[in-house]
DNA sequence: TCTGGGGTCCTAGGACCC
DNA sequence: TCTGGGGTCCTAGGACCC
């Protein structure tokens, strides 16, 4: 049975078994704040945030402690400490991250090979078929609870339901370490009383939008007509809104994804000014995407720049070209021209950001100079050596893109001579 | 309070083709 | 001479998720 304890959280205490109900939905419990721990446990009862430093820096995550003063991922750091002074603030180790990840996916593969990963810390499972193994959902994700803390010290919450969007708001509301089974015939009682805010794509502004239209519980959406929906917020939300109200969430646990496009995007600790630098920023950020796509074996066919002003307005530029690329050389190119057309809009930027869309496969052919990721890595260094000197205007990337190659391979070599 | 970085998906308008 | 309707591709922007 469920039942309701002390700081909110939804809980099953004792075995509930219902065949319908096999989706798990398993998600760790501060994931990046708890690996942290694992090394510093004289923290734990106090709130700790992980962020990176920086005038600019935002919570990555943050413990539940800390969440008690209100701090949230994506907070930015400064008002996060404003609202707890006494927080410890770690740096992130993505590795490790990774690492744990990597193990507690592996112990959800020993239970079924239906996992689907959602990102590092969360994954779904379809356990309809490894009940006779291992008994009830109930059972598997009790056993999954512990086999995780015990090897790893992290908690993790699950959520048992007959739906993905239901098994991960079960497990939302199991938080932290617990589990919650939600059987197919509760679906709609446990549903309805939810705030609009829990349904899956209803964020900030679809929220505020349909308070406003006076809807404010799941319940509420799922009493309001489907062509009333639509009209409101467009076709495809409003029926995706319509069927979830509804409990209806036909998308199986799939085990197969392809990516749809490779970027890298940095905001800079103080704008960066100028042409010189704007074009240092685009090499940097076009060979990061070059060499992830030809580490991937992809190409993409169309190439973004993303371009933020100081006070925070957006632009994106794109094209699309005649033939797919993974050549960090040819998407720096294009970046410059994209650039180009947003000169004038304002010399300071905060953010500059590369993509590659429309990804395939790549079908061969070898690497320039330029795309060989040991020869960047000097180039890199050398770029960021005479910056430093000389100042970022000094420094004229494009001079060195000669894909005839002769004269900057001459001139790294130089520069390593010293 | 002042806003990261990795992404996905949707919308809307215009071009172009049949 | 003025006008249709559907489909696909491209581009820009925005909402959303972790």
């Amino acid at each position: 049975m469920s039942k309701q304890d002390g700081r909110g959280r939804q809980v099953t205490t004792e075995e509930v078994d219902d065949p319908a109900a096999s989706i798990l939905h398993v998600d760790l419990d501060a994931f990046f704040a708890s690996v942290e721990l694992l090394d510093r446990p004289e923290l734990r009862e106090r709130p700790v945030i992980v962020a990176h430093e920086g005038p600019r820096s935002v919570v990555t995550a943050a413990n539940y402690v800390a969440r008690r003063y209100a701090v949230n991922s994506a907070m930015p750091l400064a008002v996060a400490l404003r609202r707890c002074p006494g927080a410890v603030v770690l740096a992130p180790h993505y590795e490790r991250y990774e690492r744990y990840s990597r193990e507690v996916m592996d112990m959800l593969r020993d239970v079924t090979p239906l996992v689907e990963p959602l990102s590092v810390d969360e994954a779904f499972l379809d356990v309809a078929g490894a009940r006779t193994l291992f008994g009830s959902p109930w059972r598997i994700a009790t056993a999954l609870r512990e086999r995780v803390l015990a090897h790893t010290g992290l908690t993790i919450s699950v959520g048992v339901a007959s739906t993905k969007f239901v098994a991960k708001l079960a497990s939302s509301r199991a938080k932290p370490d617990g589990l919650l089974v939600v059987p197919a015939a509760d679906t709609l009682a446990f549903l309805h009383p939810l705030p609009i805010s829990a349904l899956w794509g209803v964020g900030a502004s679809t929220e505020a939008r349909l308070r406003s239209l006076g809807l404010s519980t799941i319940g509420d959406v799922a009493q309001t007509p489907l062509d009333v929906l639509v009209g409101w917020i467009g076709p495809a939300g409003g029926r995706k809104l319509h069927d979830l109200a509804h409990g209806r969430d036909p998308r199986p646990v799939t085990t197969t994804r392809f990516e749809k496009s490779i970027g890298n995007e940095r905001t800079y600790g103080e704008d960066i000014v100028g042409e010189e630098a704007v074009h240092r920023e685009l090499l940097r950020l076009s060979h990061r995407v070059g060499s992830r796509l030809r580490a991937a074996g992809l190409v993409g066919r169309t190439v973004s720049l993303k371009f933020r002003l100081p006070d925070f307005t957006t632009y994106t530029r794109s094209r699309t070209l005649a033939e797919p690329t993974d050549s960090a050389h040819r998407i720096y190119a294009e970046m410059r021209d994209l650039y180009a057309q947003l000169r004038g809009t304002t010399d300071r930027v905060r953010l500059l950001g590369v993509r590659a869309e429309q990804l395939s496969v790549a079908g061969g052919g070898a690497p320039a100079l330029w795309d060989d990721d040991a020869a960047w890595r000097d180039a890199e260094q050398a770029l960021d050596a005479l910056a430093e000197r000389f100042g970022a205007g000094a420094v004229r990337p494009a001079a060195l893109l000669d894909p005839a190659a002769e004269r900057p391979r001459r001139w790294i070599e130089d520069w390593h001579r010293g």
